[in-house]
RNA sequence: CGGGGCGUAGCGCAGCCCGGUUAGCGCGUCUGCUUUGGGAGCAGAAGGUCGGAGGUUCGAAUCCUCUCGCCCCGACCA
């Protein structure tokens, strides 16, 4: 490709719309270009990229069975209904239109439903087991705040692969070989990751891992061991809670607490430690206020929270709902409360003695000791592991890093195939539910997460599996010659099979060499006056500061890639 | 949806508080000449409904109201 030609242009500052070193270094770089927020146009060089990462990908998929397919993302509310994640979904990430006949229709922002269908309706025999389908394909989600450039926005390529199995067995076979190829296919792409356990969210399931890239540009909060190894995402990870040794229950007691109404304050006050309080936090769903009672030293993790109510969405209550329920802000009390759901972290049943509000304004209660003096409607674990806590595998201390979400994997098991009626015939001539595992990984963002972690203050450093060319050629300085023997290797080059970017301009050296190092293919060449007096050119890898001078006819750049 | 910030040329910004002819600067773009190993020099040129609408005023980029858009934090998020 000529540069003279390319379509982008790049910049000599970065726009102000971007903060991360992706974002601007992709804008900058011209590769990249906001239609609105959340919506990207990828330019030539970025499409070369994703072209790269979308055909690792593919390789990888291939290479455990996968057969490449494509679905509609147009897709009939009524296929949404069958699993129930239409009236959880619609009006929230699932966006969707009428049609002329006033049919609704929705944007696919993933495809279990329609790949279940697929597959119910063309596979009915064990014989045709397992099966992975997958598909690279564009899905829109209308996210409620796309943030950091390609990192989370609302419309996105995706490769989404489904696979479907007899039994458990060969669910729990595939998705250790699926773990292993999505480590594969991060590593040739150029950038580390690990895996932590996750929630399923809604997709659902039994069993979920995120593959994440440590980076503080992340969203999400990674819990990881020092001691073990340990990882989860910080809204499933568990941990050891502090011990407290509160003595033997002892009658309970009211005192006066006037103006304290935080944890931090009614432990100054009253000269205790946060651990021997009783935190009441309010969560309300769309059914029920949620009553949630942990120990003073603890947070409350609201995914695990979701997970023990059934709940799908959760907000903090307003003053007005507590009210309703007759509850004190500051001073509530889990004692003889009505018509509220009242869940207990088990820090809580295990820490007798607690001092927690009397449920009017200015007193609390001292000896508050779980089921003798009030009881929950669940018991579970709902705290909120932080870094610094203890880990409850190995008793080792756990860290918390931030990481970007490249790609994810889940055991559906037979959620799908029991909504929707996906079943194959056994060896015994019986109809089984099919057992389906889904793996997504996301293309724009992986683009981002690469340039993220390859770049340096001059550009971006491409790993050369992924690069948009291999080989980035210029010649510098006046004259015919250098032009010329610039435009023979060019030709030369891709005869023989290599992708080159050639800076056919007549600029300055300086305007080139920026840009050269701005856009960050693995391979500089560089004729000049200087190089051709020896009959040579100028090598220089995009990692490394020093350069090669090697004869004309000698070179193989595919040594240096 | 809540909080904060910002919309002036392709990009980066000044001007706004305190209203006053033709709205500025740098970069980029175009033309010519010079220059050619790290974002060159000189000369000239094009490019703006100052996000939009309404209002106040003799007069609005500037003040007021509404509105649209963008960024960040939070909520939310496979």
């Amino acid at each position: 490709m000529r540069r003279s030609q390319l379509f982008g242009r790049t910049l000599r500052e970065s726009p102000s719309e971007a903060e991360i070193p992706s974002h601007q270094l992709l804008l900058q770089a011209g590769m990249i270009r906001r239609l609105v927020v959340g919506m990207y146009s990828y330019l030539p060089l970025a499409q070369r990229a994703l072209r790269k990462i979308e055909n690792i990908i593919r390789d990888e998929m291939d290479a455990i069975g996968g057969q490449e397919i494509d679905m509609p993302l147009v897709q009939p509310a009524g296929l949404w209904q069958e699993t129930g994640r239409w009236e959880m979904l619609v009006g929230r990430e699932l966006a969707g239109f009428e049609d002329r006949f006033g049919r609704r229709l929705v944007l696919a922002m993933t495809h279990e439903e329609a790949v279940t269908d697929l597959v119910r309706n063309q596979t009915n025999s064990y014989r045709q087991l397992p099966l992975m389908l997958y598909q690279i394909k564009l899905k829109f989600r209308d996210e409620p705040r796309p943030r950091a450039g390609l990192i989370r926005v609302r419309e996105f390529g995706m490769k989404d692969a489904y696979s479907f199995h007899a039994d458990e067995a060969d669910l729990d076979r595939y998705y250790a070989e699926m773990h292993q190829v999505y480590l594969n296919i991060f590593h040739r792409a150029g950038i580390d990751v690990v895996s932590v356990e996750s929630d399923p969210g809604i997709i659902g399931g039994t069993e979920a891992h995120e593959f994440m890239m440590i980076a503080d540009a992340g969203e999400d909060k990674i819990i990881s061991c020092e001691g073990c190894d340990y990882r989860a995402n910080a809204d499933v990870a568990v941990m050891q809670k502090p011990q407290v040794n509160n003595g033997e229950p002892e009658p309970i007691d009211e005192i006066e607490t006037p103006g304290q109404t935080t944890i931090e304050d009614v432990a100054n006050y009253l000269g205790v430690k946060k651990e021997q309080t009783l935190k009441a936090v309010f969560y309300s769903t769309d059914e029920s206020l949620i009553f949630a009672a942990i120990r003073g030293d603890i947070e409350v993790n609201e995914t695990k929270l979701k997970k023990a109510v059934g709940a799908t969405h959760l907000w903090f209550s307003t003053d007005e709902e507590l009210r309703r329920y007759g509850l004190v802000a500051g001073y509530a009390s889990p004692i003889d409360v009505k018509g509220v759901t009242v869940v207990v972290d088990d820090s809580v049943t295990a820490t007798p003695n607690l001092i927690a509000g009397a449920n009017k304004p200015g007193y609390h209660l001292k000896n508050m000791t779980y089921s003798r003096d009030f009881k929950a409607d669940v018991v579970a674990d709902i705290s909120l592991a932080r870094g610094g806590m203890t880990c409850a595998h190995c008793g080792g201390t756990l860290t918390e890093k931030r990481g970007i979400e490249v790609g994810n994997i889940f055991k559906l098991g037979t959620k799908y195939s029991e909504a929707m009626n996906a079943t194959y015939l056994s060896q015994k001539g019986r109809p089984e539910l099919l057992f389906m595992g889904c793996y997504g990984i996301g293309l724009g963002r992986l683009l981002a997460s690469i340039v993220e972690a390859n770049h340096d203050e001059d550009g971006i450093i491409w790993p050369p599996t992924v690069a948009p060319y291999q080989i980035h050629l210029m010649h510098i300085g006046k004259g015919d010659e250098v032009r010329q023997r610039g435009e023979e290797l060019y030709t030369d080059l891709r005869a023989k099979g290599y992708e080159v970017l050639y800076d056919d301009r007549q600029e300055s050296p300086g305007v080139k060499f920026k840009e050269a190092d701005l856009l960050g293919m693995p391979l500089r060449l560089t004729i000049s006056q200087r190089t051709l007096e020896t009959d040579s050119v100028e090598v220089k890898r995009r990692t490394e500061r020093d350069k090669d001078v090697v004869k004309l006819d000698e070179l193989d750049p595919q040594r240096y890639l």
